[in-house]
DNA sequence: GAGAAAAAACCGTCCAGACGGTCAGTTTTT
DNA sequence: AAAAACTGACCGTCTGGACGGTTTTTTCTC
């Protein structure tokens, strides 16, 4: 990895965290860069502008997700929707919440970012239709897989057990042909 | 209705429709001043802060929806769960989705926020619990309401006739003691 | 109930600070 | 030595908020 692909990294992980910890007002060309421990002369060279930033953080989330997913299918997932389950819960949530509230702050800051999440989700929702499953079940449980997701990004996290428990029946739900 | 009241509503409509329109970024004391026809002066005489405004934004969101799923109880709906179903999605969908991402764009600008959005939630999770359902299905029909609920906010919305077969399968789901 | 006095509602200018972005220049890498 | 990566001072604009003044509404007095 260059130099310049470092730094371009590292404006984006800042990026993050700054955005998961202030929230969307925060999201300023000077707080990130400070993150970073750049500049913000240096934050204008990788980015020309901060739009382009965020579309940089957008797209490196979605990347990151889809990137999940895939490796859950190589990991044994035996449906592109078991993956799906699997990838938006990993072991390891921490990680995983950061991602969710990074993007909706975000996304409310420039709603025209929102096409590139649409495109996204139009794809999964035909990956999930086109799986061999009874298409509302398969809609029933991306849909519930997303309602906690996003629940958890609003910090409400149900109890540990009721989650597992959620989370097997799902599985169950998309094991059955 | 007093005067008084007349214009702090008249402000508060006016932040949604900006939340709405421009997202985060567009929402500024200046423009929500503009648009419900007050000045800068006026909206501060009523919320002494836009921290306040955004507070009473979000409020009022709240408020509302609480009182949708109270009037479907009035309706007939047999149980609280039930009528979270159909206040979520009630006929006429246009104003419930405005709702939703005004909030998305308050609570990305103001993390703090989240609290008052946190509070309710906690308190619906109860209500559905305690319902006479099955626990983990209970969590399974609200998850899933929140996660088309969320998704239309990002612009996804399923063909019409998909999502009246999945809410079918809701209601199903939820009727079955 | 007319009119004065007081209180409430609202206005619009002003300000210090922060914002996104430019740019001439410096350091680092090739 | 040339190209790429980066710096930090600077600029015009906009922000939230302060504030003195004005209009509207309510309350009081006769």
């Amino acid at each position: 990895m260059g130099k310049a692909e470092e730094t371009r990294n590292k404006l984006l992980e800042a990026g993050r965290q700054v955005a998961l910890e202030g929230g969307a007002s925060q999201l300023t060309l000077s707080t990130v860069a400070k993150r970073a421990g750049v500049s913000k002369g240096g934050i204008l060279y990788h980015f020309g502008t901060k739009q382009s930033l965020l579309e940089g953080l957008v797209v490196s989330l979605l990347d990151e997700f889809d990137k999940a997913v895939q490796e859950e299918l190589e990991r044994g997932a035996r449906t592109w929707l078991l993956a799906y389950i699997r990838a938006s819960f990993p072991r390891k949530r921490a990680a995983h919440v950061r991602e969710i509230h990074t993007l909706f702050a975000i996304l409310a800051l420039e709603p025209e970012l929102l096409k590139l999440a649409q495109q996204r989700f139009t794809t999964w929702h035909a990956k999930a239709q086109s799986d061999g499953h009874d298409p509302i079940d398969a809609s029933l449980i991306r849909a519930a897989i997303d309602g906690i997701w996003y629940n958890e990004m609003f910090g409400l996290s149900l109890p540990q057990e009721e989650i597992e428990g959620l989370l097997q029946r799902l599985e169950d739900l998309a094991s059955r042909e």
